[in-house]
DNA sequence: TAGAATTACGGAGGACGTAAGAATA
DNA sequence: TATTCTTACGTCCTCCGTAATTCTA
């Protein structure tokens, strides 16, 4: 255990990286210029090493290096924070609701309806890319989140770095393939995700399986992006997929239900869309509740 | 994302609950008690919440939240700069490993020897509990770490933040309970897990398979510490097994060579003993090697 | 040469030690 | 009453803003 390496100067730090300018990394942050460099100056002296190239801004090999910290170190300083803000806080009537795009569903919507069944609350549902929710979760943003993910039958999503989070399988049903009607292979019963290593995907990793995940699962390289999606709406995604942009990966019940297209499942390898749920250690009524309506 | 909550505090806040006392965490830390008492106070004003309580020093149920946090925390910043260190470290003739205690065996023997037929190395190893292996390796202590674990076959050991560390399978082997020769089910060819639960078992947590993850991959209650073994020395806990204190568990080519006890695998439920390697994402040429040697 | 980062410098605030004051076992 | 934590207070040092300077696209 050595020294400081303060979270401010890691935030601005991340911020510089982030805007690729230390003037508007100074602006957002509300210091001046001449403090950010400041700031990186003295990061760079306790680390002695240079984390920032100037003029273009951009990262040396250290800096990225503290990239692959930084974000995840800050965030659990909040996390820590708002675990202990949590303790104190009064229990709401309101229940805010986290969730990735494919992990909202009809299981969902169910347990919410007996959830206000039981009495009177304020439900809140956000739909976010997958690292956003868990970040409103450790933030108590949100009382309760629900990712989605591939796995293998019965493992646990890979999930990053959640403290004393608590995760419980919520759902597990079969992954499938999303092909345009007219695709030679949207007639099968089944595919092999090695066979389509090569095809034309879509990049939508904040709505359908991320492509670096699907070569990670099939061991197989490929799943080379054709076009990329920023958003959070699966119907916008197929409707790229219907127009042929390319191939997507989706749970089967969602995937089905898409005009101009055919849902194929995954048979190889044996993978499941897994839905899982997250709360913080200490729940709230509301989130203790909806966790034990979707967990059964 | 809010405010500070400095490391230098979190810290010392570590460390008044570690030793129960502000003075001895004080000059443990090379403070003055009073610099101690207003670091506590300085965290507690900031999270708006009292952290420990005073005569006795325990934690509030808000100091056992953070306590879930800072520790990790503190690790994590270490890493960060461990990570950069290493990038502007010469390639050091030296290559330290370090090792929980039934990860090492013959496979890292050999390796090590074919490592050495190669060339000069001054090579070092450290036999630590499991944690103290992944801090060692994190803060760049240990070039290449080993631990080991249980797990359903193929699945990889559940470790806690790792961040940009690899992790790769090293080995899977049976998993087996220890008993003494004139238990009365030494004699059995395998056995069940939960049949074993209220067994008297040996709490040797730094060498043989914690009794907590007994439970959870058993899925069940039980497996209490009748004695409780600090230490990595595995033959230390197999005689107290010999002597009839508790059964332990251990992979199942290290358990069979004990004198006065039965290695007798596991059936139910399906696990294995794993071992793992671990190494930073920018690994000395001695360390890939011998991560390239022990993985095959 | 203009935009952008660095350096110089000064004031405000923070951090830690000394020392005196409360609190509890 | 002795030990242990807290509070008061002074000093030093750090942090950030203003402003002048240097750098480079």
């Amino acid at each position: 255990m050595l020294m400081p390496m303060d979270p401010h100067l890691l935030r601005t730090f991340v911020a510089v990286l982030e805007h690729r300018s230390f003037s508007t990394a100074a602006s957002v942050l509300g210091y001046t210029q001449s403090a950010v460099s400041q700031h990186i100056a003295a990061l760079e002296a306790d680390l002695g090493a240079r984390l920032v190239e100037r003029r273009p801004v951009a990262p040396t090999a250290a800096g990225l290096r503290l990239m692959e910290h930084a974000p995840a170190l800050l965030l659990r300083l909040d996390a820590a924070r708002a675990d202990i803000a949590r303790l104190h806080r009064a229990p709401d009537a309101r229940l805010a609701v986290a969730c990735s795009p494919a992990a909202f569903g009809p299981a969902l919507a169910r347990a919410l309806a007996q959830l206000r069944a039981d009495g009177p609350v304020e439900v809140e549902v956000h739909v976010l890319a997958r690292d956003a929710v868990i970040e409103e979760v450790l933030t108590a943003r949100a009382d309760l989140g629900l990712v989605d993910g591939v796995a293998a039958p019965s493992d646990p999503l890979p999930l990053p770095d959640l403290g004393p989070t608590v995760t419980l399988a919520v759902a597990e049903e079969p992954l499938a393939v999303l092909f345009p009607h007219t695709h030679p292979l949207a007639r099968r019963a089944s595919v092999r995700l090695p066979d389509l290593a090569q095809a034309q995907w879509i990049d939508a990793p904040g709505t359908a399986v991320p492509l670096a995940r699907l070569r990670e699962v099939s061991h197989t390289p490929g799943f080379h992006p054709r076009i990329r999606h920023h958003g959070t709406d699966p119907h916008a995604v197929a409707a790229l997929a219907a127009a042929g942009h390319g191939l997507t990966a989706l749970p089967l019940s969602l995937a089905a239900g898409f005009p101009g297209t055919t849902a194929v499942p995954v048979r190889v390898p044996r993978l499941v869309h897994r839905t899982e749920l997250l709360h913080p250690a200490g729940p709230t009524p509301h989130a203790a509740r909806l966790a034990a309506l979707l967990t059964g």
